[in-house]
DNA sequence: CACGAATATTCCAATTGAGGCATATTCATA
DNA sequence: TATGAATATGCCTCAATTGGAATATTCGTG
């Protein structure tokens, strides 16, 4: 899980994913596509690979990737868990009031809730 | 996007998301919980409230966080994009072959597909 | 109104990560 | 078999990020 958000959490390495959505690709199609040099696509495609994200296939001397769908799957699965959090009534309320025993609500307060203004 | 990949792909920040998940908290409580001074809580906060992971609620000297929803919404939908992929009869065939004008597949090759061991 | 509780912010040191460049390797082909 | 194409790796540098300690701020309360 971890690793995958790494994996995604840089704009070129998510690039990449992106463009392998169409389909496997050899490195050379993603440097002409990027505003990348080959080492360093091939750096990223070595970090996803490491993730599990993308697999290689060999074709001579080229590197066709492509993209694994498990990861992928397993974030989808960890995001569902949050689905309650958008569709709405949470009982958080009682939650809340399990933590706030010495709760007094009476706040106010602007500028992005610094404690310390 | 990046921003939402970005906050969570840190290891006490996605501690904090989860935590989050089960309702409403105060800085105090993730302190107890996640093993981290509570600067560096308010740090990482700071960092999932930047990218419109979380909200503060304001309670006296206490600060109540809150998940935000839209931002893991958007996750969802970003990879539901990619949900072809795990579901099998991609057509990408002909996406390689569009590619791969010069084909001549005789790969061999083990360690990695390294183009050069 | 001084004090403690709760939290944010600043400054610093250490670590990590991305790009760039040069180079090594492997394959196909002339 | 020498050569060019395609790709991976190593080394270096710079910027960004994290954790730590100290400090500032605000609120409620005695």
């Amino acid at each position: 899980m971890l690793a995958t958000l790494r994996a995604l959490a840089e704009p070129s390495r998510l690039q990449i994913v992106e463009l392998l959505r169409d389909g496997p690709r050899p490195v050379g199609h993603m440097v002409k596509r990027l505003r990348l040099r080959q080492p360093q696509v091939s750096k990223h495609l070595r970090v996803l690979s490491d993730a599990g994200l993308v697999e290689v296939r060999v074709d001579a001397q080229r590197r066709i990737y492509e993209l694994r769908p498990e990861p992928l799957r397993e974030l989808e699965v960890w995001i569902e868990r949050y689905r309650r959090i958008w569709e709405g009534n949470f009982q958080r309320l009682n939650a809340v009031l399990e933590e706030l025993k010495t709760e007094k609500t009476k706040a106010k307060e602007k500028k992005r809730g610094r404690a310390n203004p």
